[in-house]
DNA sequence: GCTATCATTTGATCTAGATCAAATCCTGAT
DNA sequence: ATCAGGATTTGATCTAGATCAAATGATAGC
């Protein structure tokens, strides 16, 4: 959708403007004014440490936070401490959506490995919202992603063996590798397993034994956190995931118009 | 937050400012002008009976629902035809919003009793919130919501012991009518054991077994549909369900400004 | 470079909850 | 009211995947 745009190299260019991210965080069809007024809201900051929290559950929300590099996982800890993680997140994603009803985060973000991050003030962004027709429609496609997305992921945690499970965890991810013009056959998991089977809702034992017997069956390779994979239309098929639909005319008639 | 507003009885009043379940739906505040034009573009409809659908997954979205009275479950159903439940929905909840950024329903609607809806085109909610400031954060708020209910959901079906799964299923029902005006403790299931077990990713044997398990323990007492909760706090203890935040220090530095 | 510590793998066992089977109970249609 | 088909319950069994245990491999700190 975003139409031809042709700026010389002498105009001032906003960071967003050059960003290769862009295109995956913010793909409408913005003119250069509405993209330097975006870009001027957005803080660049330091980068996060692996390990270190982008922000914490109960953490006041003022922020989104858009991943220009690097990898974290989101995960909400129950009263036991117990962490049950939400999902991972990769360059150009964003993150903190959830937090808009009750301007407290519910879940925390930590990173995997360095991270680069930009900042958007949550407030600032309304206000520009106003200003920009459109962008409140992204801000509502962006969270009606997510809950699409977990949609499917429910469905896994509530019927999927645990083949299926990991297989579709790594048609995603490769997908979304794909997408950020990497190799959806080869990359590296910057997660460790114990994060995965927290993901999938099994035990880490169970994944290491996936993964081998994945090995076994040449689906793919494996060597510690790098993944090779051989065969995605076979793990395709056994991920079976959620998909969409194909409108079938069964059983119950749909309702029409009053 | 809405603060007081009286209006005489001569003047002419929206469906909507007379509706009881407002405060549950558009809780924001708004004017009697801008209550009207919310009012304008809602179309109602006739009732959807039971076992009908209100939208099927792959429909083209134009619109979302407010239900008035009945109930529904949202679902999507897998290339096997298999279902999986994704929630139900009460009065004064919102539902479609998860079609957007597809602009196609990623899952279907059906009605579990004789349903009433508000029906709200989704292109003329979009117009009336660049005049209507604070719509659009209201549906953001919305949709965050959903995001964080979900991941309670996920939590759950990841982790907990089926115990867990239907002591959390019935206290959220029990808040649910709660906040509707109904009892806490005393309602009808409007859903089949099937379609509890489907949505806490169990076997309908174990959540009859469960049911007179918690009968037994006289947590509550069931009978067919209906149930009567006896001990509330036992449940909630049981379900152990995700909560919020009470921010403790532990390992792991929070990252703090650039 | 050398440990201590943590992550991963592999094997053996155990169990929560699924599946199978069958009786009973409801509901809606005739 | 009567009956067929579905929903629910209860019991018996089975199994996918968890848990326990132990070896091996990687890594960060000194």
């Amino acid at each position: 959708m975003p139409q031809e745009r042709i700026v010389k190299l002498e105009d001032i260019r906003s960071h967003c403007q050059k960003c290769s991210l862009f295109q995956l965080c913010m793909p409408m069809g913005l003119g250069d004014g509405d993209l330097n007024k975006l870009d001027k809201i957005i803080k660049r900051r330091r980068p996060v440490e692996k390990g270190e929290y982008l922000y914490r559950m109960g953490d006041p929300f003022r922020s989104m936070f858009a991943v220009r590099a690097g990898s974290l996982k989101t995960f909400t800890t129950d009263q036991e401490g117990q962490e049950q993680i939400i999902g991972f997140h990769l360059p150009g994603e964003l993150l903190g959506l959830d937090a808009i009803s009750r301007s407290v985060h519910t879940c925390s973000a930590k990173a995997l490995e360095t991270v680069s991050v930009c900042e958007i003030p949550y407030e600032r962004l309304e206000t520009l919202s106003r200003e920009i027709p459109g962008l409140s429609h992204h801000l509502l496609s962006l969270m009606s992603d997510e809950l699409q997305h977990e949609h499917c992921h429910m469905a896994l945690l509530a019927r999927a063996p645990v083949e299926s499970r990991l297989a579709s965890f790594l048609v995603q991810l490769s997908e979304r590798f794909k997408d950020r013009g990497y190799s959806a056959t080869e990359f590296n998991l910057s997660m460790s397993r114990n994060d995965i089977a927290n993901l999938l809702g099994m035990a880490v034992e169970t994944i290491s034994r996936l993964f081998s017997q994945f090995q076994e069956q040449r689906l793919l390779i494996v060597e510690r956190k790098h993944i090779r994979i051989l065969d995605l239309a076979q793990l395709q098929a056994i991920s079976n995931r959620c998909s969409l639909p194909e409108s079938k005319d069964e059983e119950g008639s749909t309702y029409s118009a009053s």
